[in-house]
DNA sequence: CTGTATCCTGTGAGATACTG
DNA sequence: CAGTATCTCACAGGATACAG
């Protein structure tokens, strides 16, 4: 099935419901760190760089929700969860691969871009505290 | 390079910096339409259901900047302006198809997961309102 | 340790109106 | 036709405090 079907509701909802979950760093974050394995979750609080407990539980609750995510809990004391990856979770992890290739690959092409862009349009483009041009 | 590197921080930005673009899914549409060719600002408008005239616009300039499309204005009466991608953004166009191909082979197991996690939480659970912005 | 509830802020994004 | 500017609202997400 090609991308241009827009029109084609059925996939293109299947595709945002998903996007709505890739395109979610939080997310993508942590199918790469359960990819290698099990975490507890404070393991993964540690691992995944800047990401607040909230979000972390979100992102875990969300995941869980859509099978990709398996959440084990030993009723210990001190509690113990362990989180890891449905196979569903796991063929997630290709494509996300694919991507994150991509990224690597490409990133430094599209920081030139950037560059370029914004060098291009700083001759044309004026400065950012102009309202009206009354009198100038 | 594997998923497993959040403290390399320099492939953690570049995916955080794609993915910011991936995630988004006018410009995932936008990607899709172009790959079968140029297209008219209001084409594009037309085939992608629902985004508004500033979202296209904004999405657009992105994917310029980013090195994705190229935008050509044939000063003409009425103006026209046509997109396209460029080769980086056709090569971006892979990964993307295989997680389109992804989403539409697994979007159904996702939407049975869900089903089956919300069962199970309410029985055990039985909060209504679960987003906190709710009853205020 | 593993969460949930709450507050607060910035930003994403639609609607609308105007310009060239 | 193509695009910019502005207003507005809702929601994502961080910080914090509390609970099991």
């Amino acid at each position: 099935m090609s991308l241009k079907d827009t029109s084609e509701n059925a996939n293109c909802r299947a595709m945002s419901d998903v996007l709505n979950r890739i395109g979610d760093k939080w997310s993508v974050m942590v199918v790469g760190m359960l990819s290698g394995g099990t975490l507890r979750f404070n393991e993964l609080k540690r691992q995944i760089n800047g990401v607040s407990q909230r979000m972390l539980t979100l992102t875990l609750r969300n995941l869980e929700r859509d099978g990709l995510v398996t959440r084990t809990i030993y009723p210990e004391i001190p509690p113990r969860v362990e989180y890891g990856l449905t196979d569903l979770g796991k063929t997630l992890g290709e494509p996300i691969n694919a991507l994150w290739d991509w990224s690597a690959a490409n990133h430094e092409a599209i920081i030139a871009a950037r560059l370029a862009y914004d060098a291009r349009h700083k001759e044309t483009e004026a400065p950012p505290a102009r309202k009206y041009a009354g009198a100038a």
